[in-house]
DNA sequence: ATTTAAATTTAGACAAACCTAAAACTTTAT
DNA sequence: ATAAAGTTTTAGGTTTGTCTAAATTTAAAT
């Protein structure tokens, strides 16, 4: 497996969200910021080694191993995430592009021990699940906050857009996950939340209640 | 830089054995496990990069650049190699093909804070010195245990083949580095050492005597 | 001082991963 | 149902790093 072939299971497997649907050309050149010729080429080549699922013209999907495959890289990104974070103080917004790289190391005993150096870490900086060496993982019962009513209440535990700005802006505003977040108020005029994070006082724009995750509580 | 022509800048260092001395192609070529037409191909790009001086026929050095490049690499490669050992519990013996990959890994700040995370080390677990930030590192004063007279005493602290074969003979006899070696007599007939190793009798080979490394106590 | 041997370079090819431009297929809209 | 629009594929080209085989240069040996 090249780097190149594993970034293109890793993109098909995030576009359709680790489903077994039919994924457009034009959507993984997008996704690899490549142009869709590219994209067939790859596409040909991974049908032919038994990863992905490839008729012309009607997209593609990830065989059991293409799918086992992508997991197991994203199970190498997370980790690396964790290391980062929790052992060379990495913030969370720095973690992405160095996670990028070694997510690519082969050595199946370096996961296995990094993944015991960091205790069998169950979720990634960003709230996201890391799949154990089978490619399981817990899908948490969470939801956007955007989605809660008024006097609801909850733990935030991950960031849909983990962009860099996003999460600076919340290092910014002393929002991290663990917090406990209260629907105070919503603004009908422009969607805004009104919280209570923390005992602290907040208002929030609607972009940003879209982007994070609670898990409710009550 | 490519992963390619970094492993050129590593070889051409060590087989210079980090001088400025002309290095052949040929020399390269076995280093790398390629082809000399392939090596010449590389030389002439790192040239144009500057990283090399090449003539035609008349071999390469490293310039300026291209060693304290070569000496980045080392750096990384080492620091990897005590991470895994210190932190990963891997053996000695099982570094090296790991840290190979780990070591083109792009991030100031990753060699930055694994350096602190592993606190500063300056030797590496085969005992070879790790360049700092800036490639300045000492080295150490040894010498070869083939090289040392009866009744000389010294503490191993390195080894020349770093082969897994090597290393696990090493392992299975219980010779560590930190190890205080006393050289009880020599045979003439084959060349082999009478050892005593912390306070154990020992007998070996002229060639397991030409790969250790020992610093000289008396 | 030639000849022979060894080392090195050139020439031409190949696979991987990408590209552009053009052709072919699907979908959408009228 | 057919034209227009959008999507996808093909065809052909590029770069990187490799290769083989042939040509060239240097070194060694007589």
């Amino acid at each position: 497996m090249t780097h190149s072939e594993e970034n293109y299971l890793k993109a098909i497997f995030h576009i359709g969200k680790g489903g077994a649907n039919e994924i457009s050309t034009n959507a993984i050149a997008e996704q690899m910021e490549t142009k869709p010729s590219s994209v067939t080429d790859m596409m040909k080549k991974l049908s032919e080694k038994n990863l992905v699922n490839y008729k012309k013209y009607k997209g593609v999907s990830l065989t059991a191993i293409g799918k086992s495959m992508a997991l197991s890289i994203i199970r190498k990104h997370r980790l690396w995430e964790v290391f980062l974070v929790e052992k060379l103080d990495f913030s969370w917004d720095e973690v992405h592009d160095v996670a990028e790289q070694l997510e690519h190391i082969e050595s199946e005993k370096l996961i296995d021990k990094l993944d015991k150096l960091l205790d069998y870490p169950k979720y990634d900086p960003h709230g996201d699940p890391i799949p154990d060496k089978n490619g399981n993982f817990k899908v948490m019962d969470k939801k956007l906050l955007s989605e809660l009513s008024v006097n609801d209440k909850g733990i935030c535990v991950g960031v849909k857009d983990s962009s860099s700005q996003f999460l600076k802006f919340l290092d910014k505003n002393k929002i991290a996950l663990g917090d406990i977040i209260e629907v105070i108020d919503k603004e009908d005029f422009d969607g805004s939340f009104q919280l209570k994070i923390n005992a602290n006082s907040f208002n929030v724009s609607s972009q940003i209640a879209s982007n994070l995750y609670v898990q409710i509580t009550e």
